[in-house]
DNA sequence: TGAATATATGTAATCGATTACATTTAAGGA
DNA sequence: TCCTTAAATGTAATCGATTACATATATTCA
């Protein structure tokens, strides 16, 4: 393969000038500029990165780190990140933890190895001092997911107004027995929507009902195995609200195994907008999070933040917006006030 | 951040010993060795990998190109990449195309700059002769979509055959007009299903009818549209099969949108069992690819490659299932002959 | 035209590791 | 004990670029 020294030769200048045509910066004549280009044409040459990542300390790389990478919900987030760390010669490396807790550490550790220059982290699932510590040291962006009450750049929605803007648009329809779903409550925005379901059921003077609120872990099957246990109550709920929209799914296939229907028996609202909301029938209304934006925008909070470490953390927070489609009937133009 | 000197000042060792320590190889003294990892521990030192990688000339990275990061389809395929890569100390960076042809060409470059030490190409829209150079020049491995007639590692399913399975499975059920949804035909995977199909049809003795044959794009959509198109012909098909299960899908919706039934009016087949098609409903029976193997095997291909570089190509073809649900009614177990 | 200044190019240090080769230290054998 | 050989460690070259600094060449203006 050739190297710089060859295309130096070649053209009859030295590396430093080769490096300087390269670089695009300093002086240099437009006639040698034109034979270093020729030359690096005919050699086919290509800097080697290493090199040049090696003596300017930086890789030029970062890493997106995510739960679970066959999950659609996360691969949009990082097609914004792609499009923005592309535009600035980036590379993205995915790691994906497979909700392996020490992955997310050995991730981050990337940074220190040189092997990336910062980290997005759209799954938070170690402590929050650890973290608090590592953004200190590296540039770390969350997104979607954060650290509640930390001065840290993040990137998400409010997640316990939309839960809440769930539940008002439920209770407009006339449901007052209103069942939720949540998600595994180590993750924060599963404590968050679960906070603005149960703000929103007492801020509309609806009896607090415990049995009503049950815990899934954000995939189909317990969504299917928690509707089954709302509806087995003596007093069932009309509506009922999942924290994601594979729950949500999995729902209406409960439901419609117990011969009732959707949206006339039993409402159904879920959380994400992913594709296949829109091919379950009845087609889902849902919580759509903006997520191409998010990652955009993590994505250049976190090149500010690589060059130029003494950046004021900021919390960015996205609208959502209430997809209405067929799950809860009644199709219908709704603001939350 | 600390670097080897550092640790070897402070284990009073020279900077060879701390790197033999850390590669485990070269002699050590037990007693010098636990000196050394202790400055290690105590210094939070980690090596450069940049250094590390301009030393030995490898990155220790590959490149995975996939025409849409946001398709299930592809996803489950680089995770079973990203399981090997990792057991054998790899980083994985996605490359996104966006069905962009020039950027196929751009991401492969990557190992020319040293960024990557291979490729794994699941996505193939450029001429077979640049292909057949670009891997004489560099490690690249084909998953899924390959180079006909090329001596080239490549992890495929026989897309051919399984077409025909799916032609011979229909005519089994008793139908016998079939129509057909292909994918763009610059694909070659789309090329291989449409012969399958035609060579079923022709191996069943049914006359061959240029209208049953269609064209979409892989996307729900074009799904719908082509359905559309066949069921408004004069004696349209009691069955349809798709070449995607996307696709599939649109063909769901267009016949219920004609207020006709599936299976009891049509029978639709999909291809590639992603999780969607079991949402559906009815739920559809479609061509299994072993997606995640193929990802394994393509990797494990590619380390082979990038150690041997004169390794033998070799044409990988792993087993495709047929995966019976609802959509064709007579939920049955069968065998192609 | 010649000195002063601006422009263009070259030389060599540098990034932080690995590793061939040199050197020191320890072990084994007579 | 001394010599030979093996084991342990150190020194310095190297990977391929970038860039500070030095030097050569061109330009400007009195």
């Amino acid at each position: 393969m050739a190297k710089m020294i060859d295309v130096a030769k070649l053209a009859g200048v030295s590396v430093a000038t080769v490096s300087r045509v390269l670089m695009g910066k300093g002086k240099v004549r437009e006639q040698t500029r034109q034979k270093v280009l020729e030359a690096i044409k005919q050699l086919n040459y290509k800097p080697n990165r290493l090199a040049r990542n090696l003596r300017r300390l930086e890789s030029q790389t970062v890493v997106v780190v995510i739960p679970d990478i066959s999950n659609p919900f996360f691969t949009e987030i990082v097609l914004g990140i792609q499009e923005i760390a592309n535009q600035h010669g980036y590379h993205v490396l995915l790691g994906n933890t497979n909700n392996d807790v020490k992955r997310e550490i050995q991730f981050i550790e990337m940074v220190k190895e040189k092997v990336a220059d910062g980290v997005i982290l759209v799954t938070v699932r170690n402590p929050k001092e650890r973290f608090l510590k590592l953004a200190q040291e590296f540039p770390i962006v969350f997104a979607c997911e954060y650290i509640k009450g930390a001065e840290l750049p993040m990137v998400t929605i409010d997640n316990v107004r939309s839960a809440q803007c769930v539940v008002n648009y439920l209770v407009n329809l006339g449901h007052r027995k209103i069942g939720y779903i949540g998600g595994p409550q180590q993750v924060i925005v599963s404590r968050d929507r679960l906070q603005g379901f149960i703000q929103g059921v007492i801020q509309n003077d609806i009896p607090f009902e415990p049995a009503y609120i049950t815990e899934g872990d954000f995939g189909i099957q317990s969504g299917i195995e928690m509707a089954t246990k709302l509806l087995q109550l003596p007093s069932p709920p009309t509506a009922i609200f999942a924290a994601n929209d594979e729950m949500a799914i999995g729902a209406i296939k409960a439901i419609k195994n117990h011969g009732l229907s959707v949206p006339k028996d039993i409402a159904i609202v879920g959380f994400d907008n992913i594709t296949m909301s829109t091919v379950v029938e009845p087609a889902l209304t849902t919580i759509s999070q903006p997520r191409r934006q998010i990652g955009q925008k993590a994505m250049e909070l976190l090149l500010q933040l690589i060059h130029n470490p003494m950046l004021k953390r900021e919390h960015i927070v996205l609208p959502y917006e209430l997809v209405i489609r067929q799950s809860c009937g009644n199709p219908s133009v709704w603001s939350d006030s």
